[in-house]
DNA sequence: AAATATTATCTTGTACACAAAATACTTTCC
DNA sequence: GGAAAGTATTTTGTGTACAAGATAATATTT
């Protein structure tokens, strides 16, 4: 008795499927901002962080160190970060949120948590915890 | 006693990292055959559903009609898919395997299982179902 | 049947996402 | 101390991903 394997049942597609659907959820909850999904997730993780290097910043939220440089790129733009010369490794760049970024990234950081639980209303605190746990062990 | 929530823990941050390493994962099972992970989907869809319509497929993976496009555009030139015109409704286009493309998506199909197994050897089947439920939830 | 609304797809423009190569700086090794 | 190896970031090129608007065909209304 196989479980017959869909493509809907793909364990890959239903990650892709439910990122998207996260990514637009919380996208909708950060464009009033003027900001994207991304940059939103960005803002909250030098907000709990403080400065850090472009490769601490790429381990962190798990993207590509090339994928990081467009971003931080519109990131100077919105004048919401600034780039600085690391001074003891001039070949690493600190990234720091400017006044600007540091208001508006207390702002993102307070809208995360309703935003969590806005998303995952339909599931118990420990289905929640479940899934969090099963996300992290991929 | 309420859970202080980190940017690591919230939902959208670690679906969309769960995602990303699905899709690496899924990418090298199928790279060498000269396609991408997405386009591997695309083709698994199209092998267990037939021909389909743009807005059909559109929905099955979940994906915008625009994104769709290119990505169909790419299938196009490697002559994997093509395009036809509905004959009953001219506004539709009808995406079909061709004889190519219908050989390399039974090699891919018959991948899938085997890279789901290996993406999630971690987990017992019961925490795999509940999983893919949980995902389908969102 | 002509005007209007609706639907299916494509186009355009912006923003991730990553591989591979280039650049610039540091460390190591002799 | 200088060549070689290693590390941090950026550049280049390709491929998703989606919003908004354009286009073309169909359906509806009058």
């Amino acid at each position: 008795m196989t479980i017959e394997i869909t493509p809907q049942n793909c364990i890959f597609h239903l990650l892709a499927k439910a990122s998207r659907a996260g990514a637009r959820h919380w996208k909708s909850e950060v464009s009033d901002l003027g900001i994207t999904a991304v940059q939103g997730k960005v803002l909250i993780f030098l907000h709990t962080h403080g400065e850090v290097t472009a490769s601490e910043l790429s381990e962190l939220i798990a993207l590509d160190s090339a994928t990081l440089t467009g971003l931080i790129d519109r990131l100077v733009a919105m004048d919401l970060v600034a780039r600085h010369t690391k001074v003891d490794d001039r070949r690493a760049v600190l990234i720091r949120l400017t006044d600007n970024g540091q208001e508006l990234s207390e702002t993102v950081y307070k809208r995360m948590l309703p935003a969590n639980e806005k998303f995952l209303h339909d599931f118990s605190d420990a289905e929640a915890a479940m899934l969090k746990d099963m996300l992290k062990r991929l």
